[in-house]
DNA sequence: TCCCGAATTAGAATAATTCCAATTTGGGCT
DNA sequence: AGCCCAAATTGGAATTATTCTAATTCGGGA
């Protein structure tokens, strides 16, 4: 069973050369800082836009393949609404997120304190869960 | 807010030329009964494929069409795992998903009764949800 | 029956992502 | 330090789901 428990991400920039098992090559670790100096969750492509700032070379399909290595190690969270393109974030605590619809800005959300997900939800006996992801639109009060 | 409320589907087949202020062409009574016939969260293109069985002149195109209008009129739900294709779904009732990993059957989820978003998520206060969709994956107990 | 806006259609276009094959990189071993 | 080799990067092509376009068809109301 997955847990919702309150964690807090790893402190920004300084990365060992080997995290969680992969290597940290330095388009990874571009592309990591991206995501943690700005954490607005951006596409692949707006982290494609802001890592060649630093580093021109680099490629789209790197950036793609990065973020998936990073992705699959646990280091950053993809976030999905809907059919919109895949937006990273690195927030590595157990959240959702809540899309303004005014303004397209994505926020992380929380789940309460000791919260778990049968609480909340009929499953059906026996699953073991190995994924969520809970994702909100709508507007912010006035 | 959103209701988590119980409500059930309605009947199978046997559709009104207008429901819910969406003109019931025949091409959009067969997507809608080809959803309410197999409710096994087809993709369009598993929807195309169907429901050229019994109107062989139908186009992907139309599927499509249908889809969207079925859907904005909220006849019909559409249904996101991660990026993979849209899947729809004839249950009205507020409910969620979970694929089973091993299958990659689709179950339907539906919430503990009474509960409300605000029971198990620090909604930033004022925020009126729209929209809200859940993604499950896992194993069903061996 | 005629008209007209809406729906359908086939095919082209788009957008996000993945694949491919060639090159580069860098850690470990000598 | 230099070599080796698997892994990572790269640019471009390919793929896939979906949307767009423009032409045709449909069907309800006058």
């Amino acid at each position: 069973m997955i847990s919702l428990d309150h964690h807090s991400s790893p402190a920004p920039e300084e990365f060992p050369s080997e995290l969680e098992g992969l290597r940290m090559t330095k388009q990874r670790r571009e592309v990591l800082s991206v995501l943690m100096g700005n954490r607005d969750h951006p596409t692949a492509n707006d982290v494609f836009t802001r890592s060649k700032e630093r580093m021109p070379t680099i490629s789209l399909a790197t950036v793609y393949n990065c973020l998936e290595a990073l992705v699959s190690h646990h280091l950053v969270k993809q976030v999905n609404f809907e059919r919109e393109s895949s937006r990273y974030c690195p927030n590595l605590a157990d959240h959702c997120h809540f899309q303004d619809e005014k303004t397209g800005t994505i926020h992380d959300v929380v789940f309460k304190k000791g919260v778990k997900l049968e609480d909340f939800l009929e499953l059906p006996q026996g699953t073991e869960i190995s994924h969520l992801e809970i994702s909100l639109k709508g507007r912010i009060g006035n």
